[in-house]
DNA sequence: ACTGGGACCTGGACGC
DNA sequence: TGCGTCCAGGTCCCAG
């Protein structure tokens, strides 16, 4: 006879790789956070090593113990936590950042805290009952506690570009951005500079969908087509946070870990096989650029 | 100013 | 079985 058993954070682990997390990813984890945290206090903040990428501010653990969370932000792919002690809290999950929320949520399911595991670097107790924490095994995530009148302008922050699904972000901005550009349009569009929240699977999607060769160099490209570069990815991103919405729900029940859900990609990983773009059907090639794989339909993609 | 390449970090996949 | 090697990629930093 079955018994029945509690989630355990085993049945988080994705069995392919998790996909990095991008913009999608980014505010799926920041829409998984928003209930067990914002309106809450943190009781306790279990600061468990000194540094991810750079060194923590070295009393950031006593400056959020006693704050409450007014609310959770994004911009790009930083998660900003404004706290009522007129800080925020910037987060950042680098390539291998997790977020798991443990213990009682409010409207949600209540999952026993784990046992700690490797990597687990900072422990956020709130007040309520929920406690999140922060596992990176790469250690390329960050954070860091700033005013929150200087948030925008903090290092990590200040040159972004503007936020792909914002006004900001149009064709005739496009255009001008890349104009004179001679570095391919695949390292353009990686530019956080240009737009903010694009990593390397979006940007292989995006271009899949418009069309366009990662390798044709940016400033070569006509206008119109760099135009159409704005609602691809505007739909792809959209998508993504959808699909990311829609099982956030699911998923949460299943673990309790935030921000992984099942992708549809048309060309990201999917080398020698089909392209999926309506009609094409060509081979998805992968080739390297600035060391990083990407994937493309050399038949579809000009 | 622009561009390309290396470094950081660790776990997992792979070959011998 | 175990060891070495390669790969993943977000971001910073540096050299040209």
């Amino acid at each position: 006879m079955s018994v029945a058993r509690l989630p355990t954070r085993a049945d988080a682990k994705p069995e392919a790789a998790p996909p990095m997390p991008e913009l999608p990813e980014v505010e799926t984890v920041r829409r998984g956070l928003a209930p067990a945290m914002e309106g809450q206090v943190i009781a306790r903040a279990d600061v468990r090593r000194p540094d991810l990428r750079w060194p923590f501010p070295p009393d950031m653990a006593a400056r959020l113990t006693g704050a409450r969370v007014l609310r959770l932000r994004r911009r790009s792919k930083y998660i900003l936590a404004d706290l009522d002690t007129g800080e925020t809290l910037i987060i950042h999950l680098g390539m291998s950042g997790r977020m798991l929320v443990s213990g009682v949520m409010p409207g949600a399911f209540h999952f026993d805290h784990p046992a700690p595991e490797k990597h687990d670097h900072v422990v956020l107790d709130m007040a309520g009952g929920a406690r999140v924490t922060f596992n990176d095994a790469r250690r390329f995530g960050a954070m860091d506690l700033v005013p929150t009148a200087a948030a925008e302008a903090h290092w990590l922050l200040a040159d972004l570009g503007p936020e792909p699904l914002g006004n900001a972000f149009n064709d005739a901005y496009l255009v001008a951005r890349l104009r004179g550009r001679m570095t391919p349009i695949k390292a353009a569009l990686l530019d956080q500079r240009v737009v903010a929240g694009l990593g390397n699977i979006y940007v292989c999607e995006a271009l899949n969908r418009a069309g366009i060769s990662p390798r044709r160099k940016a400033g070569r490209i006509a206008a119109p087509r760099v135009a159409g570069l704005v609602p691809v990815i505007r739909d792809v991103l959209t998508e993504a946070i959808a699909a990311g919405g829609s099982s956030l729900r699911d998923h949460r029940q299943a673990s309790g870990e935030l921000g992984y859900f099942q992708h549809d990609f048309r060309a990201y990983g999917r080398e020698g096989a089909p392209c999926r773009s309506p009609g094409c059907g060509g081979a998805i090639r992968r080739i390297v650029q600035s060391g990083r794989s990407t994937f493309y339909c050399p038949r579809c993609q000009r």
